[in-house]
DNA sequence: CGTAGTCGATTACGGGTGTAAACGGTGAGG
DNA sequence: CCTCACCGTTTACACCCGTAATCGACTACG
């Protein structure tokens, strides 16, 4: 099975690297002014409050971040999940990478010694959770 | 240890969605004619013939694929290695989104399904391997 | 020898991205 | 009341990407 092809482009407009910077930030903590979400990006990134200005309406446009008015300023605050977000990156690359399969990535991980012991350690555990699951059914 | 930053970020410009497309037609027999990629690539992604040489020029520029005379025409190979690639992007990912830690991506993909029963047998396969490694150290 | 086909190279063009300045409205301090 | 500082919005612009047509050179067929 598995033959399904994932029709859950539900995610709207593909957020892009900058963008996901700001995301990082409003996940972290919201609702954020922009003043505040640049205090937490600009230095890192080396933006000027103009550029998290730009990437926010972006983000609002692509209906990635909502906002609420407060007095004469917005607040701004993910529209989206981070957990759906990052789950539709790692499906994708995976799917592009590797066939849709997750055993030659974690391969490859390996090999490039990514893994820490405890990755190890972590993923250890997680397998058993899965393959108790796995009996169940 | 590991304060290392990835320096090599040799791998000169990055190679975009569409001429990754390309590069799997190389990786997967090299060398070939532009018509040759395009037989194999362009039914896939409903290209042309024009749009192909025009990628292939591009990853000839970024240095991702080498050129050899064959009379008039050009035979292209890759010039990096797809394990490479492939590695880079993966590091690249597990670093933008799960701070550079595997488990945790191995966690969204288990939470989302995306692994099959014979991805856990073979991840589980490698973990031995790695703990049997880590253990000798 | 000329003409048609084929190559790579050049040019095109609309949309996204990174990065930011300029603009217009408004609330607060003088 | 007037001005300044601060907001979000608009505009800017260069570069990359997807997608391709066109061009100039050359080969091969007739």
């Amino acid at each position: 099975m598995a033959a399904g092809e994932g029709q859950d482009d539900q995610v709207g407009e593909r957020i892009s690297d900058a963008e996901h910077a700001v995301m990082e930030a409003l996940w972290h903590r919201a609702p954020l002014t922009a003043a505040e979400v640049c205090d937490r990006v600009c230095d890192d990134r080396g933006w000027t409050l103009a550029t998290v200005k730009t990437l926010l309406s972006r983000l609002v446009s692509k209906s990635a971040v909502t906002t609420e008015a407060d007095g004469r300023r917005f607040l701004y605050s993910p529209a989206i999940q981070r957990a759906d977000y990052v789950g539709g990156e790692s499906k994708r690359l995976v799917e592009r990478l590797f066939g849709g399969r997750a055993a030659p990535l974690f391969a490859h991980l390996a090999e490039s010694e990514a893994l820490s012991d405890q990755d190890l350690a972590e993923i250890s555990t997680l397998l058993e959770q899965l393959k108790r699951k796995g009996d169940a059914l």
